[in-house]
DNA sequence: GGTCCATCGTTGATATATCAGATTTCAGAT
DNA sequence: ATCTGAAATCTGATATATCAACGATGGACC
């Protein structure tokens, strides 16, 4: 026990409930079409192909009810809920909900937290020289982050996390294109501007803009690789 | 079977399931303030106390979990988490979909749906003066059911139901004053103009500082109406 | 030939039992 | 008196069994 293995937290595997990882795989399978919309989920076949029992999974489908990605009928089945235009919706209120807290950011900014702002987007910058793509996406969490934190908005930002419907493999993909990462940067300045300025209804405004801008964008990108798989 | 009530279904009690039932009475209870943030919900008493198994309960815990309501640490136990601040920051997101449901609804409105709005401001006017305030709490759903529908946004229709932390009771209180009842039909022509003049923008912000002041008022109504439990 | 209804299988809803992590308690050592 | 740690206990997590509603199937009757 004198291995530096001591210190690693046990086992990943367990330290995630069974249902906040079923919860994780279900929702991943929808939203990438595996489960495609209409398509009816049995708890007792789903729950044994996973090789659990149903209440687990029958807690996990509530979570998923309640996101609106399926729908429970009593007694009779459920059913995946997800199609493109639902797609579209969710990245509006990724833009409702996001520039509300940029608005509140605004109102609420710390000297302190336009400094970090700042300082990240002078990283961006460089990162659009050197066209490291993981470490761009990083800095823009980051920036998002510090915007949230700014705002003090707790709840926003959880209910924000809700509208996240892309993976890592996406915004990958959307940030290889050139034009994207200089948008994507120049936005982020600009709507840093208009927080540090404290000028809520420009922060709005902007923070809504690009969020729907690169969110389209992420819905192009996706619908193709759809028709790919789809022409396969 | 001859009689008038066979008509009639069949028991209300059954109709909804147990796990909606106790989900419905949990939030309504942790929104009035009967289960006071922080405090501590024990699966095996509180199942006890309903007379059910803990099978719809942690069903319905999981539900008001992924909505906020309350905060799940695995073995530990579940707490609530809703407090003024959050109350305020649910108006918000309230605030921030309805506004860009509006949007969305001034891009897609119908000559039809105009006129329905048109017809609904007028009751309105009426309605002020009669001073019917249960009508005219029904005519403003209504009249934004009429926006939802024009919108053609059902995802954001769902998300925005979700951030609603009033009840009957509370809205009949905000509007049983004049001033309100008066500003409440202003705005709203305000915003069927924006919205039949086909201006997204314009619709957006009105809908927005509509909600957000008359959320305030709310707000304000509630933490008054707590003070004096307080004292009691 | 078509309609009606009884029956049975499917499936979610609910109840109950068991498992395992976390906290508390208290005896025993320092 | 304080600290340690093992046992008792509390509590959520999971598994399993049972219930009940819905729908499909098929035979009887008109």
């Amino acid at each position: 026990m004198g291995s530096e293995d001591a210190l690693l937290p046990v086992e990943p595997a367990f330290l995630k409930s069974l249902r906040s990882h079923v919860y994780g795989l279900v929702r991943d399978a929808i939203l990438s079409g595996k489960l495609k919309s209409g398509e009816k989920l049995n708890e007792r076949q789903l729950a044994g192909n996973l090789g659990i029992s149903t209440t687990p999974l029958k807690e996990a489908l509530r979570v998923l009810e309640a996101e609106g990605l399926v729908r429970s009928e009593a007694r009779r089945g459920i059913y995946v809920t997800f199609d493109p235009a639902q797609a579209e919706e969710m990245m509006l209120a990724r833009a409702a909900i996001e520039s509300m807290i940029a608005r509140q950011a605004a109102k609420r900014v710390t000297a302190e937290q336009i400094l970090r702002m700042r300082a990240l987007l002078v990283e961006m910058r460089t990162g659009l020289e050197t066209v490291d793509v993981l470490e761009l996406i990083h800095l823009n969490e980051q920036f998002h982050n510090v915007i949230h934190e700014a705002s003090g908005c707790a709840y926003l930002r959880r209910l924000q996390g809700g509208q996240n419907i892309y993976n890592h493999t996406a915004r990958l993909s959307v940030l290889s294109e050139e034009r994207e990462r200089f948008l994507a940067v120049e936005e982020h300045e600009a709507i840093a501007d208009a927080i540090a300025q404290r000028k809520p209804d420009l922060a709005e405004q902007r923070m809504r803009d690009h969020v729907i801008r690169s969110g389209e964008k992420h819905l192009i990108r996706v619908s193709q690789s759809e028709d790919q798989k789809d022409r396969a």
